[in-house]
DNA sequence: CGGCACGCCTAGCCACTCTACCTATCGCAT
DNA sequence: ATGCGATAGGTAGAGTGGCTAGGCGTGCCG
């Protein structure tokens, strides 16, 4: 059991996470976390033990399609792309998203007047 | 692996909406389950084997205390209140999930002109 | 008297994340 | 020249915690 931490993510917004960035660019996955790190002004940060295997995850279930390529630096890396299945997958999660969020909203905003 | 489903809770939601309805009213384990429901308009729902095991391990780390009593009906139901820790904890929670929220509220509003 | 709501519970599976580690290349500073 | 941080990819193993599917017993109503 770790001293402090618990920063983490919640399981399953990982996924909706990655879809999301890549739904916008095409990316590897080194610069996928760079992104999400500074699109969510440092509120999130993805590990890499966590990033890879979702990637890799995400590649088997048909929602991303891999590709070696180079860099701007110039460096060989793994670029990911939405599939159309991806595409589909992102809306769901979406919409997943957007209902559990209204409902924890729902109950948070309940004070002892509601009671 | 279920062939639809999917309307699943994320992992570390419950233990917030646990300790959030708790903290305006005592109330045994089934009654915690429907409050959630209800008062999120059935957005979410709780199923019992995945209560239970939840309200055993928040007691467990002393954020609640059991006490079996009568209901309104008249029968033996297992009431559980928040401890002062259980209250410092609910307050960490609503903060980490705020902080989520808002992370991935900021990710999902990325649109092509930003990229 | 049959079934549903109430009320509690557990076993076992499964999915996901995390820590901690490994590898290799590149640029820059010492 | 060398060593370190950033870039880039990866894995193993443990821990967490939700889910399905079952079980128990009571009380009420048709």
């Amino acid at each position: 059991m770790p001293v402090i931490a618990k920063s983490d993510l919640l399981q399953g917004t990982l996924d909706l996470l990655i879809l999301k960035t890549l739904s916008l660019e095409k990316l590897h996955g080194y610069a996928i976390a760079q992104r999400i790190n500074l699109s969510s002004r440092a509120l999130l940060q993805v590990p890499q033990g966590s990033l890879y295997p979702a990637l890799h995850r995400l590649e088997q279930k048909g929602w991303l399609a891999a590709e070696w390529d180079q860099t701007d630096t110039g460096r060989e890396a793994k670029f990911y792309a939405l599939t159309r299945q991806g595409r589909r997958q992102l809306e769901h999660e979406i919409a997943d998203w957007k209902r559990l969020a209204e409902g924890i909203a729902l109950i948070l905003a309940i004070t002892e007047a509601d009671v």
